[in-house]
DNA sequence: TTGAAAGCGCTAACAA
DNA sequence: TTGTTAGCGCTTTCAA
């Protein structure tokens, strides 16, 4: 029942006016040359009264911080760069395959990201990966823009990890890895994961199923540990027939479901929410009603999940504060200090009518 | 019926080890002058080689390139830049405090803009902005990190235009400004939303209703203008009293949509989907039933409204066509061509069971 | 406490 | 066709 109607002018000019404009002129920026001309000192000087590093006289000093001040200089980032060896600048990795519901998770890392190394006097630079195509992140790297770099996701086979390893670049990943050589910043998700179970069993549920994604996915790996674990604290015997991972198309999760309805599993539980959304518009339409004839939880949630009736018993994270770690820890690492390999952070169990 | 249970360790280490790492080594870069030491020639003639200006013999040129490429030669950005008083960076302002919603748009219009920076040999530095902070924004211009800027939305007072003004770096703005100077990207919102008002019309609607965000956000303006325009086009005058605008919040769109059916609305039309979702489940809740009692259109739509039952007459746009456009844009006008004050590009019409 | 000079890695006049 | 030299704007040794 779709009538598009398409517009012809994809690229139209605005009707009023076919208006043009061209750069002209130059900026022309003061630099530390000028200052110490017009102050007659010498460039060395105006450099130490800046960075406060090295012998000074205080008076000198003032007189160079005042001068600055009143004719706005500002020392070129890039220039200071040049000289030491540095850029001044982070590179955030973010998956350009992710799905619309991931968005809003990768948004809030880099806003903690971003705090951090505004702070530091640091920007971030961004490259898009895709499943099978790094082009992004190598030329970042080769082209040396950028100090460290911080990677948003961490896969099984993940062609980003390898190639900063060889490339030795410092950077962290936001996510666990199998490689225990990679400071990684991630939420305890197994003890969460098994928290959230045991919780649910503990609520007189015996059958339990798990619908996942990608098993390319680290994440999804470390949620089936947590779910089996929480099974095994309860006592409760895993049953791997009723565990479907990589259920990336929602035909899979349907035929899951299916498949749970015929096992009288009373509770499915989802590793994030963009399948439990998908499982609960199953149910919905096979008139399943929740929590009566189904449980349903997923360990993780975003607004996907907000609006739901009954709502949706969860697993909530802190994405914003994986990127303030994550920076503050690559920050660290850089500087030479010492650093954890593996920070975990904390999580919150929401529970909901869902289970109930 | 929230019970939340916060985990009290909010940063622990793993608990196999507590592995730490430090940083050691330095990266050290091969350089122009080892290239061109090791091939006996000055570096002028190897950055010829590479760059391709200047006269230089076909035969050196092949050796250059060829030991450039056995030794893994890169040259270094940032070096260039200084000496061309270039960065290749663009930045790339995103507002920090929009809606969830709002995200996949910035999304994609940061692929588009990636992949043509990606082929100018541009990168993309972000700077978040907030309602009344532009300071990322700030000290991403006075640090003279990027040679220009993309803005990714447009307010009627807006604090970023009025600092990339007077700051004179080359920019340009997705979406609309009320300013003549600013060179702006944006889809025909007056045309699309005018075209969509009509058509619900000649299906036989006569009393419409907008209800629309923020006026500070320029689009909401256009698409306002839009419908009005649209009713005129039609015959029908407009009716200041069933437009509401700054409906931010829940409540706000809930007063509107009581105030619509109070007064015989047959069509309520937003002027975006978050819009739409509140009157959505405003209109569930009143049990009122859609299309029979009510029609509902939206001037926006993303994947909010994407599962809704009926489906969702609206606009459709390509957020990624609009960074595209935008960055061939700043990229012409820096390379000192004369670029369009404004260009506009198309949308779709769908129309689906919500305005049967 | 201050300054001269070399250097970060590259480009671009100007000469040869 | 190639090389010499100065310079982009800053830091940093070393000397004064």
């Amino acid at each position: 029942m779709a009538f598009r109607e398409e517009d012809t002018n994809t690229a139209d000019t605005a009707a009023d006016s076919n208006a043009t404009v061209q750069l002209q002129g130059e900026r022309n920026n003061i630099t530390i040359g000028d200052v110490a001309e017009a102050l007659g000192v010498s460039k060395t000087t105006v450099s130490r009264a800046i960075s406060g590093k090295g012998r000074i006289g205080a008076e000198t000093r003032k007189r160079v911080l005042e001068y600055i001040k009143k004719n706005h200089y500002r020392p070129n980032v890039v220039a200071k760069g040049l000289a030491k060896s540095k850029t001044y600048n982070i590179g955030w990795v973010m998956p350009g395959d992710s799905n619309v519901s991931d968005l809003p998770f990768f948004q809030r890392c880099m806003m903690g990201i971003s705090e951090v190394a505004a702070a530091g006097d640091y920007d971030i630079l961004i490259s898009m990966v895709f499943d099978r195509d790094i082009s992004q992140l190598k030329s970042v790297v080769k082209n040396r823009k950028v100090d460290g770099i911080i990677l948003g996701r961490t896969l099984v086979e993940d062609e980003g990890i390898e190639f900063l390893k060889e490339s030795d670049i410092p950077f962290v990943v936001i996510g666990s890895s199998l490689d225990d050589d990679v400071i990684q910043i991630d939420n305890d998700h197994v003890k969460a994961c098994r928290e959230l179970t045991s919780i649910v069993i503990m609520k007189g549920v015996r059958r339990l199923a798990l619908i996942g994604g990608s098993t390319n996915h680290v994440v999804n790996l470390t949620r089936r540990k947590g779910f089996e674990s929480g099974l095994r604290e309860q006592g409760i015997a895993v049953n791997q027939d009723l565990i479907y991972m990589d259920c990336e198309m929602d035909s899979a999760v349907e035929r899951a479901v299916d498949d749970c309805l015929r096992n009288q599993v009373e509770c499915i539980i989802c590793t994030d929410d963009r399948i439990c959304h998908s499982v609960l518009e199953k149910l919905e339409r096979d008139r399943v009603r929740i929590p009566d004839q189904m449980k349903v939880a997923s360990f993780y949630s975003s607004i996907m999940l907000e609006n739901n009736q009954p709502a949706i018993t969860s697993l909530h994270y802190d994405p914003k504060e994986l990127g303030v770690v994550a920076c503050r820890t690559l920050f660290d690492y850089l500087a030479g200090k010492e650093v954890q390999k593996k920070v975990l952070l904390g999580y919150e169990v929401v529970l909901k009518g869902s289970t109930q």
